[in-house]
DNA sequence: CTATCGATTGTCT
DNA sequence: GACAATCGATAGA
């Protein structure tokens, strides 16, 4: 079992639920994603809100490709474009591939530490502007179906001050990697 | 344990 | 000039 561009070629809010759990890595190093957040055109804490620009442009290009900005000035987020003005944000990666590699580059050891956090998992990951507007079907990336572990839970999103009550957070019912209980 | 605050820079008003 | 899809350190309960 595998997953194609049409997999993404939905509404974000249910990729983001169906996304939990697949297995993710760059450059080998990676794990099984166990915690995602929503974001749609019309939705006032989208990038896509008030339309294309030069930042989020990839929003607005081929489903199943890669956004990636910079927050706060400091921390690369990742996220998976779904249809036109909609993505996925990766929250937070359960380690499983390159503990080693993530643990130089975030310069802690506890493996929860490592990607539980959207700015971390750029950290751990080494993601950069370079892996913006990229494909998620070839090198250096890899994404693949893995079989649930455990149920899905949905919450409100963290750390937006607009349209703050959807509950477009999605993640590992009591993973010990979420960045944040439900 | 929770709460608060500084860091740091691209982007938009 | 203001603000941001965050993190980590620190202070206090």
């Amino acid at each position: 079992m595998t997953w194609d561009a049409s997999f993404f070629a939905r509404n974000a809010i249910d990729v983001a639920s169906d996304l939990v759990g697949y297995e993710f890595e760059v450059s080998g190093v990676g794990g099984v994603i166990v915690e995602t957040e929503a974001y749609l055109p019309n939705d006032a804490a989208s990038h896509s809100f008030a339309g294309a620009t030069k930042r989020n442009q990839s929003m607005f290009g081929p489903p199943a490709y890669s956004y990636v900005y910079l927050s706060y000035g400091l921390h690369w987020c990742l996220n998976f474009v779904c249809l036109p003005g909609s993505a996925v944000l990766i929250r937070a990666i359960e380690p499983k591939w390159g503990l080693e590699a993530m643990q130089t580059r975030r310069r802690v050891m506890e493996a929860k530490a490592l990607c539980s956090g959207p700015g971390r998992i750029g950290q751990a990951l080494a993601i950069t502007r370079a892996h913006d507007g990229l494909p998620l079907s070839r090198p250096p990336f890899r994404l693949r179906f893995c079989e649930k572990s455990s149920a899905i839970t949905s919450g409100t999103r963290v750390g937006i001050t607009r349209a703050i009550e959807q509950p477009w957070r999605f993640g590992l019912k009591g993973s010990p990697f979420l960045s944040r209980k439900f």
